[in-house]
RNA sequence: UGGGGAUUAGUGUAACGGUAGCACGACUGACUCUGGAUCAGUUAGUAAAGGUUCGAAUCCUUUAUCCCCAGCCA
């Protein structure tokens, strides 16, 4: 932070944190994302990543990767190691900042105690549909608890028997003691501990009884040194209690209680997919898509496979900013990005999706010859390769019409197109099957044109992409869309189930798709540029000789659009 | 009839009492051996009503709409 130029335009987190470091009320800048290993990531997670990973790296500061593992029965190891993946392949970097709520259990212990003395908190007896009726409503106050008075020695007593495991689960929890009419529901005397007789990924059974969020993550940023604590809209009403818990504890609790300060922003929505874990999950327990890393699925690992690049969604991420409205961008921005990303990094290859096949007559049989292909015309460093040429080609089946409408400048009965790198073709006959589809067509070439440019300088209007038939490999693709057919899913009248707004058509899968060899043997995870038609990645399902792509993101396609117009019309 | 937040072009986000700007989208056109990319241009906004002020998106009042909160989830 350093440009003042930038001080012009910063959000109003960076801006806050930039006058709390010129007030000296904190000197340095430390934040952390706080994931509770439960689910996979999916990208609403990637903005609090990038927006603690982002302003640790602007201020000089650290970021921390603290698992919240603070109910061992919703969490699992694996996923501990899933949330690491993701976050480093979105490229933040924790370093040696790699933290378990956990492991403060003790000192969160020690902490509850202190307030217990303090007189500051208490067991409850009382069941838990009890003490919840007893919370009152949002508008009529709660009721004490009649264990609310008990002593400090029995409170120490009992605190100190549900550690050791004498009660069973449910039967006692610790609360804090505040205001039972608090207009704050969170601040009616909010349980702290609870008894959980359960195994904990990373603590075994060391322990039996667990913090609840509001009273541990207070205590871990503090443990930690975050200054800023980070986080999205919903906790603001919990930015009271964080406050109390700390406060109490600088005041009884003797040894230096460092105080972080948190700060909310708003998550935000993305149109065409559905963000909520429960909806995700709901997808895939309805076989509606093939699991988490179903690359139609907005998680980090879907789109990781689906050929998204950390940079786009990096670059995305920042374009949509920080504030404190939950909005709903665009899925056209996220595209955007990725287009631009891939763009300069993709090589460029030839390949039909929809094969048809073009015969040469004028071309020799038996002959090939290997032409120039450029591998990247937005990199010149990228080199050219070799592309073999024969008399049988592929070429797409959508770019050969019998009987074509204005603005069609691809190939039709008479009409002479340039097959990119080689040669201009004419079309001269139409081979058809019995139901007068064209199977096979018949065009003549010219010599002169080889490379691709004419002598004459005569012009051609089209240019097709184009695989030798004798050269080509064989492969499946996988094209994607949105996966719902509405901006918002969840929009759908009374009485119906957002589920109806799945877009049948989010998964099309080709097989026979003819790729030039130079695709041979790629590893899954290699992306290209299709010419003309789109960015593809490898998919894990790959194996030799049977490459599988998955389409990342079209090209943008001005002449779909027309056709879409037209149809409109 | 409780408390806490929010509202600027279609979307997202700036402007922090002094010219409402940027990006994406959409639409035109130019160029092109990818109907890609690139380039040029057009489009469109301060939720409403009052008030303070020389001057208001910004400060005040009222209204409207939306979001969050009654887990021993996070």
């Amino acid at each position: 932070m350093t440009n003042p130029e930038q001080t012009q335009s910063l959000d109003f987190i960076r801006r806050k944190i930039a006058d709390d470091l010129e007030s000296g009320k904190y000197d340095r800048v430390v934040t952390r994302f706080p994931p509770e290993p439960n689910g996979y990531l999916h990208i609403g997670h990637a903005k609090a990543i990038r927006i603690n990973y982002g302003i640790a790296r602007d201020f000089d500061g650290e970021f921390h990767l603290r698992f919240d593992d603070t109910n061992p029965v919703k969490e699992e190891a694996e996923f501990v190691e899933a949330i690491k993946d993701d976050v480093a392949w979105l490229g933040c970097d924790w370093g040696e900042h790699l933290y378990f709520a956990s492991d403060c259990f003790e000192k969160m212990y020690a902490c509850a105690v202190t307030l217990i003395k303090a007189s500051l908190a208490y067991v409850d007896d009382l069941p838990a549909d009890r003490i919840s009726a007893d919370r009152g409503t949002l508008t009529t106050p709660g009721v004490e608890s009649p264990f609310r008075r008990r002593s400090v020695e029995e409170n120490l007593e009992l605190f100190e028997r549900m550690k050791a495991g004498e009660f069973p689960d449910g039967s006692r929890v610790l609360r804090a003691k505040i205001d039972m009419s608090h207009p704050n529901m969170n601040m009616r005397d909010p349980v702290m501990y609870r008894i959980l007789h359960a195994h904990h990924p990373h603590r075994g059974e060391d322990w039996c009884i667990y913090p609840m969020y509001d009273w541990a993550h207070g205590i871990e940023d503090s443990i930690e040194g975050v200054t800023h604590s980070l986080c999205s809209l919903e906790f603001e009403n919990h930015r009271p209690l964080y406050d109390w818990f700390l406060d109490r504890l600088i005041e009884h609790h003797g040894e230096h209680v460092h105080k972080p300060e948190q700060t909310e922003f708003a998550r935000f929505n993305l149109t065409y997919t559905v963000m909520s874990k429960r909806k995700l999950r709901e997808l895939i327990e309805g076989g509606y898509v093939n699991g988490w890393d179903d690359p139609r699925m907005p998680t980090l690992c879907a789109l990781r496979r689906r050929g998204f690049t950390p940079e786009a969604i990096g670059e995305f991420l920042d374009r949509v900013g920080i504030a404190k409205f939950t909005g709903t961008s665009e899925i056209s921005l996220l595209e955007h990005c990725l287009r631009r990303d891939l763009n300069k990094s993709s090589p460029r290859v030839m390949a039909v999706l929809r094969p048809l096949k073009v015969v040469i007559t004028n071309y020799p049989e038996g002959k090939s010859e290997e032409l120039d292909a450029i591998n990247n015309p937005e990199d010149p460093s990228a080199g050219v390769r070799k592309v073999p040429f024969s008399r049988e080609i592929y070429i797409e089946r959508d770019d050969f019409m019998e009987d074509p409408p204005r603005k069609f400048f691809r190939l039709a009965p008479g009409r002479e197109v340039r097959l990119r790198y080689a040669y201009f073709i004419t079309c001269t006959d139409i081979v058809k099957d019995d139901s007068g589809q064209p199977v096979e067509l018949h065009c003549t070439y010219d010599p002169a044109t080889r490379g691709g440019d004419a002598p004459d300088g005569r012009k051609v209007k089209g240019t097709l992409h184009w695989v030798s038939a004798a050269h080509a490999i064989d492969a499946e693709a996988r094209l994607y869309d949105h996966l719902f057919t509405r901006e918002d899913p969840s929009d759908v009248p009374e009485g119906h189930d957002w589920k109806e707004n799945l877009n049948p058509a989010s998964l099309e899968v080709l097989t026979g798709c003819r790729l030039e060899p130079s695709l041979a043997s790629v590893e899954p995870g290699y992306r290209c540029q299709f010419e003309r038609l789109g960015y593809f990645c490898a998919d894990p399902d790959s194996t030799p000789g049977a490459p599988v792509f998955n389409r990342t993101v079209t090209l943008r396609d001005t002449w779909k659009k027309m056709q879409k117009m037209q149809k409109k019309q």
